[in-house]
DNA sequence: TAAGCTCGTTAAATATAATTGACAAGCACC
DNA sequence: GGTGCTTGTCAATTATATTTAACGAGCTTA
């Protein structure tokens, strides 16, 4: 993944130079130059500063990606950017959305995928899904639920929650939650 | 952001000491120590190194967030109210939730089904969906779109919008709005 | 008890990033 | 042509990050 492009690419999208951006950042011109031409890889401090004169989140400026295509608003299994990791696909819809209010992501769990031994929770929010294939196991504050096919939840985001694929083939869930930020 | 603690919050859910990590990386683990200690704000290019290590994308740790808490969760088939009428089945998730900041629902459409000749507006809010079976028309702001099995979508409630089977067989959308009345 | 391992931490040396201060190219205006 | 402004780039200095090499704490085994 190159910074320098990246960067480049969001400034100019925000009509900001070099210098209008370093005033705003508390750095100097010289910097962003040099990080956008790969020649230096930022510190994360230094991005952040950068990204704060924008302003973006590094969230966002990481999942940053090119505008739409089509009319914007229809997104093809290739446009669906990939935010699990081995065993566990989690594909986005509406990566290109800016501000977004919810996320939905298309959940595809390996046999034995796994979001993780430990339980995940948020400070805020709610989420809910639905299981369209397979087996899940889902733990909510320590309660364990079979989940088939046709099966929902909704449950709010506070609450450590857990999802296992139990079954023997792969599993897939529509999710959704809100906010968007984890 | 406090890039230390959210690293180790990271690694130790992946079991890993400073020294595996750091092997796996290719830094050292006094490296890791420093940054965990946000003692030094890591510069991208060693993150990635790191990330690669464990491994997690740039996106994937940057929108990780502290874990969570809460329960009466889980929604059955037989537990979701069918809001639709004939040849649109809209099975809401979560019906008993209280307050809820936004609505998902399970939609099948017989062949021909169709929300309505006339088009759909809302005052505010978004949807997203995505087509888990069969072949769709949406049309939104006046543009057609053909979805297919995989496709999703994500638009501002506040374009005129509708959704029409043009397949022979049933499809199936599982959609999400917010906020959560129509 | 001591040897041998792992863990995370640290001071000093080295490598890299950020700033300072300058340069040339482009553009507008007179 | 000349002045003044903007743009992005660069060399040398300074500030910061990373490595090297060490330390103490904790645990296991002999």
């Amino acid at each position: 993944m190159d910074i320098g492009p990246r960067l480049k690419l969001v400034r100019e999208r925000y009509k900001l130079s070099q210098r209008e951006l370093a005033k705003r950042a508390g750095v100097t011109n010289a910097t962003i130059s040099l990080i956008e031409q790969n020649r230096v890889s930022p510190s994360v401090s230094s991005l952040v500063k950068l990204l704060e004169g924008i302003p973006m989140s590094l969230a966002d400026f990481f999942t940053f990606d090119e505008p739409p295509r089509e009319n914007g608003y229809v997104f093809r299994p290739g446009e669906q950017p990939d935010l699990g990791n081995s065993g566990l696909r989690l594909l986005l819809v509406g990566a290109t959305v800016q501000n977004r209010q919810m996320r939905m992501l298309r959940e595809l769990y390996a046999p034995g995928a796994d979001t993780g031994p430990e339980t995940i929770t948020h400070s805020e929010g709610e989420e809910c899904g639905l299981v369209v294939r397979g087996t899940i196991e889902l733990t909510i504050d320590g309660q364990v639920n079979v989940l088939h096919t046709g099966d929902g939840y909704y449950f709010p985001s506070t609450l450590p929650h857990r999802f296992r694929n139990i079954g023997q083939e792969e599993a897939e869930i529509i999710s959704a939650n809100t906010p968007a930020n984890f």
